[in-house]
DNA sequence: ACCTGAACACCGTTCAAGT
DNA sequence: ACCTGAACACCGTTCAAGT
């Protein structure tokens, strides 16, 4: 009868999953578990806390060997393996953005992008800026996407099919910039 | 005594400027208006259609007159205008970048960009594209710089003062880009 | 280490009824 | 047109106490 962490952690994602984030309750969790919504305490010191576990889980769940050998298509491997890690998630892009933008977690794509961009010798300054501007993307194009499809999905809302411009191709303008600026700079 | 929709409305853009999106509560509003909670609901339909339109009234607020003459320059200044008009009130970038994705409001920055793009014979596709990529960087870096003020603010957490990356240069990135892809394809 | 039980201070929303 | 009063079905969090 007795939940460790893990076992809390793992049927936060379900529900997440399953629910979206407004079933993540503490409440429900901690029904769903057997147990009194205050025993989740033992675990996680507070709800953010508890989301923060779930974001990393997402990122961690969503991992896929590199293949890449340049700089750019590297980019874009850890972009799209990020897009597609929150998209497979109810609310995902939400919880993840979230907890990003707090501090709290879900830090492993903007640091890999930080190491590729290093390692290529891009100059610092760029690195933080480009970075950071392709996780914004991302964030954005990805939170955008799967709240527009709720909305539809809930009838709450007539966007209907207006159709997201491809991912792919917004991501390769902010790649492109960032090459004109070496070239530039160099 | 009794209040219409715009005395509603104006009191809510108040409690969210100096007590945050968590204060912005139905009953709290109704508190401060001398009135029961569900007497918002005569003037709206829920809290949703009421952010909604939160969020449109940031956005008029933060109008200026335009006054670039090239079209990078005029979407550098709609870009401006929308990031100051989100960071001048507390949880402003939330709750802009939420309607917008909601499709509920917050419309006017993406079409006037549309505009401008359209004005300057970038083809369509790339019209999308681009003005979709520039709103999704505002709305990232606003909400990391809000929140992440708030979090240091609230002693959260210790990210201190690990500064942002200029908001300029990250927007000169995703306009060179789009520059280099008028070029490639003229 | 893990949990209970009870409480505290809240939420959004609905709806019949009042003026 | 604008609002009341009461209810419904919920929240996150704390804390003494139990096993």
């Amino acid at each position: 009868m007795a939940h460790n962490r893990s076992d809390v952690l793992a049927h936060a994602v379900t529900l997440l999953d399953t629910h979206g984030l407004a079933a993540l309750t503490m409440r429900r969790l901690g029904a769903e578990l057997g147990v009194q919504p205050s025993a989740i305490y033992h675990h996680f010191a507070s709800k953010q806390a508890l989301l923060a576990a779930v974001a990393d889980e997402i990122l961690a769940r969503g991992a896929r060997p590199r293949t890449a050998a340049e700089w750019p298509d590297q980019l874009r491997e850890v972009c799209s393996e990020l897009r597609h890690a929150m998209l497979a998630c109810t609310d995902g892009a939400d919880v993840v953005a979230t907890v990003w933008a707090f501090g709290l977690g879900a830090e492993a794509p903007v640091k890999e992008m930080e190491a590729i961009l290093t390692s290529a010798d891009v100059p610092d300054e760029l690195v933080a800026v480009a970075s950071r501007t392709l996780v914004h993307y991302v964030f954005g194009h990805a939170f955008e996407e799967q709240t527009a499809r709720q909305a539809v999905s809930l009838g709450a809302v007539e966007r209907s099919l207006e159709s997201l411009p491809d991912f792919d191709l917004g991501l390769a303008l902010v790649i492109d910039g960032l090459r004109a600026r070496l070239h530039g700079a160099a």
